[in-house]
DNA sequence: AATTGACATGTCGAACTTGACACGTCGAGC
DNA sequence: GCTCGACGTGTCAAGTTCGACATGTCAATT
């Protein structure tokens, strides 16, 4: 279950409420997995039974707080090191890109058309990220992964453009 | 749902039975999607039932083999150019790689070392894969997907020994 | 003749994920 | 004082996916 080291991962980067968690899901973690608040709330109060995260701080509105206790980082830490990785991927764009060659030159022209766009939108949001983080700390451990991002999106960007 | 839409794509290239499929969506598709014969079969006999697949043969053992019909391209059509992306993700090794940069060095190295073997892993197979292609048919629709593959994945590793 | 392994299809329960519904708080602007 | 939008947590039904179980065929080896 990934969705638990995602939310240990999260955690580990900075304390945060579920509420938070849910957005970081979508404007950091999101190229990678995605999880909706309902399933956010109800993984983190099993995490906090399994004493891999605690509360740390109660704010208005009801909110918690979490943070990664010293089990949730040896959890994190076991998972990277000693277990296989499930391969498993589900990549709707993918599938798409897969399927462009089935077209007849004038749809397939359409459809990268829009999948170029898109992508333009993909690298403006994740140069916006970059340039956040190096203003707020350019040592923060998320910050080469959007390099990587940023680099494998420009190899996508120039084999769409040859598929015009 | 884009497992309909992954099957009809295959399904486009050739006809094929389920059996055949559970395998191609490892072989080929299975960057961007899985699916195993347990979801394939019902799928199956549902498209059959919307007429966007028919049955072309039946072979031994029970074997039956699929082709798209009009109506099933026409689906793949539409989905390609006018239903928006669902850019959902769920990328596990895409994870790991995120939360590389929350451990120790030596416990990165130890994480990035087996990151490392299994792109050359998957790579070495990209290749063969390549290979097959080129001696069957260099035109093939996916033979550009197998493409984009190997440069991501030069990309990425190359981003893996950074880390290292 | 028996065994083994790939071929081939199917079902079912458990687990996971999504999207909608539900409730309430706080701050800013009118 | 009221409204609106963001903040914040929670549940639940429906749909999707996974893994195990189940059944049987065919070809090649022992």
């Amino acid at each position: 279950m990934s969705l638990r080291h995602a939310l240990l991962g999260l955690l580990a980067t900075q304390p945060a409420t579920g509420y938070e968690l849910a957005q970081k899901f979508d404007k950091s973690l999101g190229t990678a997995w995605h999880a909706s608040h309902s399933q956010i709330y109800p993984e983190l109060a099993r995490l906090a039974d399994a004493g891999m995260v605690e509360v740390v701080g109660e704010g208005a509105r009801n909110s918690r707080t979490y943070a990664v206790t010293e089990a949730g980082y040896d959890e994190i830490r076991t998972w990277l090191i000693e277990t296989d990785a499930n391969r498993s991927q589900r990549n709707e764009t993918a599938v798409r890109w897969f399927l462009l060659g089935l077209l007849k030159p004038e749809d397939r022209r359409a459809a990268v058309d829009r999948e170029l766009a898109y992508a333009e939108e993909y690298v403006a949001n994740l140069r916006q990220i970059a340039e956040q983080i190096d203003a707020a700390n350019p040592e923060h451990p998320f910050r080469k992964t959007v390099d990587l991002g940023l680099r494998t999106s420009s190899v996508m960007q120039d084999w769409l453009r040859e598929q015009r």
